[in-house]
RNA sequence: GGAGGGAUGACGGAGCGGUUGAACGUGCCCGACUCGAAAUCGGGUAGGCGGGCAAAAACCCGUCUCGUGGGUUCAAAUCCCACUCCCUCCGCCA
């Protein structure tokens, strides 16, 4: 959410940003529910200031002895008076608060303009794509063969996107959550959490998937609960309402969750493998941070969500996401790409971004500075550091060997008890 | 699921119709004492919104906020209703 004060004094800028976004906003609409809002609240506050005098005078009277019947009746019209304008300011504050919610962050001056990713820029790449001397194998021919996964049994049991792992593949689901969070634990800084997987719709509404996305999330019927879509809702949201320390920024959270996405309007997108599933595994890593500190942070978040592909042995790119590619929320985000040779090209396996205060003022998460002060709004970013499914994938695909096995890289033996390869059923 | 108790500022904790935006304590900030620190003493210390106000800050004024939403009343932290969450006991349960 962007301050009310910022869109008056530069609704320009604010619809010059939503456009960018390919967000549809008419800034004049709220800036004449703001002048209206003004306008009803002076009357309001003047006829309340009004009564509470009459009632310090009333209560005098009553202390002294005197008559104060007059002067209650004439209270009893002004109340009315009040009770009507409080409805119509009630009205006027619940429109604008609904508009106010789905105008879009503004994106950070360094995000290159673009409708769509075709405007995407790439930043870098770390190692190189795979030759194989044999036609590779899609993860998820590879993985059947190996009857680690199984997605027909899936369908069968739950429905389309999902997947069974079994043997090695499950462990190697497993060792993959644990190897990252070890990873960003000791290396990286950060405290482990395992939250909730389900989270209500005031912390939906605090990250920023409330109000637009809530057909992309599955809901619990009967009560106020969403199936997470990632992490980045419940850890965020651990600090909801709270003012922070000063001197303990940055804080620096990993968690492990499932995540659940309806996909709605996917239809026909990656309908094969492990890719695009209403339910996967990922790490995130979230961080509350300075607004000083905070476009610094988000490179130190690249590097942290790089550095599991880099131990895994994975090639990838790192791209900086236009205007148009960014989300509601965020105003800087750094895709990571994984290459995938059953895409022949790069597939997102993490998503890096800078939200400033956007979420922070929906969650209202702020510090108090050390020495004292007015509390601000901290700075919160996230990124994947990773999609889990998507790295089972990448590891089958880059890993594979010419007789159908798949290697292990060195870094997760430890956690796939010493195993270096995944072999065929003989 | 049944019975009861509770939710107040950064934190602990009073208040239970009318100078209570809220005693007291802790924490934090400023000052005094000290070579410095601790201890002690003095003072300060909620947030949102709006107006003065013109770009920001400071300041002043008003208003709202004592879990959330409604109601009673001239007036609600205080009374009534609903909801949410927490705690205790019983039952059930991984």
């Amino acid at each position: 959410m962007l301050d009310l004060k910022f869109i008056r004094a530069h609704p320009d800028r604010v619809a010059a940003a939503a456009r960018a976004k390919g967000v549809p906003l008419e800034p004049e609409v709220i800036l004449a529910l703001d002048a209206r809002r003004r306008e009803l609240l002076v009357q309001t506050e003047t006829l309340r200031n009004q009564r509470n005098v009459a009632s310090e005078d009333i209560a005098r009277r009553k202390r002294e002895g005197q008559d104060a019947a007059a002067a209650i009746r004439e209270m009893q019209r002004v109340a009315a008076r009040i009770k009507a304008q409080e409805e119509e300011l009630a009205g006027v504050e619940r429109r604008l608060e609904e508009l106010l919610v789905q105008v879009p962050n503004l994106p950070h001056p360094e995000v290159p303009l673009g409708e769509d990713e075709s405007s995407n820029q790439v930043v870098r790449h770390w190692g190189t794509p795979p030759q194989f001397p044999f036609a590779p194998q899609a993860h998820w021919d590879l993985g059947t063969r190996l009857g680690i996964l199984d997605f027909e049994r899936a369908g069968k049991v739950t429905g389309a996107r999902f997947t069974f792992y079994r043997g090695a593949g499950a462990l190697l689901e497993r060792a993959l959550i644990n190897f990252m969070v070890d990873l960003h634990v000791t290396e990286h800084g950060c405290t482990e959490i395992f939250p909730p997987f389900l989270a209500n719709t005031a912390s939906l509404f605090g990250t920023g998937q409330l109000p637009k996305l809530r057909e992309e999330m599955f809901r619990v019927e009967g009560n106020d609960y969403f199936l997470i879509p990632t992490a980045e809702v419940p850890v965020t949201n651990l600090h909801r309402d709270e003012i922070l320390r000063g001197e303990d920024l940055p804080l620096y959270y990993a968690a492990y969750s499932a995540c659940f996405r309806a996909e709605a309007g996917a239809a026909g997108r990656d309908t094969r493998g492990l890719i695009r599933q209403h339910q996967f595994n990922k790490v995130e890593l979230v961080k509350f941070v300075r607004p000083e500190n905070s476009y610094r942070e988000l490179e130190s978040l690249v590097a942290d969500a790089a550095a599991v592909l880099e131990r895994l042995e994975l090639p990838y790119r790192v791209v900086l996401l236009c205007t148009g590619d960014l989300s509601f929320a965020s105003a800087k985000t750094y895709d990571l790409e994984v290459y995938l040779p059953s895409y022949q090209g790069y597939k997102e396996i993490s998503s890096c971004s800078n939200f400033e205060d956007f979420q922070a003022r929906r969650a209202n998460i702020r510090f108090r500075p050390a020495g004292g002060g007015k509390a601000e709004h901290v700075h919160t970013l996230n990124g994947s550091g990773l999609a889990v499914g998507r790295t089972v994938a990448a590891i089958l695909e880059n890993h594979q060997q010419a007789d159908g096995s798949v290697r292990i890289p060195a870094a997760l033996r430890p956690y796939m008890r010493g195993m270096e390869r995944i072999a065929p059923p003989c």
